[in-house]
DNA sequence: TACAATTAATTTGTATACAAATTAATTTAA
DNA sequence: TTAAATTAATTTGTATACAAATTAATTGTA
């Protein structure tokens, strides 16, 4: 009898899958009190490091397309969490920009990672274990394509 | 000097949303194929294991909100892989049923998981070990809420 | 047995995601 | 030096996702 490989079971990728979505479903209420999705919460977290960059930089660092970060950072925007304004020595890039109320909302975030943590709940070496794995995977699936 | 524990380096569940993402990505034109997305693949999937179900059911075992299938469905019952008609026992209950067009695609789909395995590149210790992982955190993540 | 509570699916609203097409600015090359 | 090619961001179109509200059917109970 052979291995039925289209069962959901023997999928590595489903449970991948269902993670991310999981993980962020946790998060939406911590983040809600931040008014911030888990998207904006992932550009956020880009400019606490970071103090100013443009789309492209930021799609290539959180591998997202130019066409969902113009709607998401106008969106942060509005908040007042960072400033848009295009670049005067190359007009096709827009410089983005992290205000004082951005980096300030830093604050607020800081107990999210313990909680979440906590949440996920596995040891040093598993947590260690599968960061190598993730990081494994995207360097494989990148390995061809652009 | 404390480590940052916002620092985007140091989450855990960013490359799991990105790996996610990324592993979606690459499905998308192998799919395309077959005139699937990923979710609908997936769905699939559930119904080459079980001729028929409802919304409530396949929700729980996809991790799927209703309001996100019942337009799949529809998208699926458009394309003449799936029937959806509602119980007669029970009209609250949506009975959805895979055709014979939907069971022929499997064949077609055959080459995917392998291609797929192909691409991410773990050996069979690792992927053992992501899939435990992965169960392991959907459980803890699972544990308090619904 | 009516009426309240529950349940299943749908609708509505908001926010990703990304491919493809478009726009506008800059660079390359004939 | 100007037309073609490239580049960066935006717009458009399609498809998730999920919370909250709604609808319709069934069940529980006073």
């Amino acid at each position: 009898m052979k291995k039925d490989v289209l069962k959901l079971e023997n999928q590595i990728c489903f449970p991948i899958y269902l993670c991310s979505k999981e993980i962020i479903r946790k998060y939406t209420p911590w983040l809600k009190e931040l008014d911030l999705t888990y998207t904006q919460y992932i550009v956020m977290m880009y400019f606490w490091e970071k103090e100013k960059s443009n789309v492209k930089e930021i799609g290539n660092t959180l591998l997202l397309d130019s066409s969902t970060l113009t709607p998401l950072l106008k969106k942060l925007e509005s908040k007042g969490y960072i400033t848009r304004d295009r670049s005067k020595v190359d007009e096709r890039n827009l410089e983005v920009m992290i205000t004082d109320k951005g980096k300030k909302l830093k604050a607020k975030a800081l107990s999210i990672p313990e909680k979440m943590g906590k949440c996920i709940d596995l040891s040093e070496e598993e947590a260690t274990a599968l960061y190598k794995l993730m990081y494994k995977i995207l360097m494989n699936v990148e390995r061809n394509d652009g």
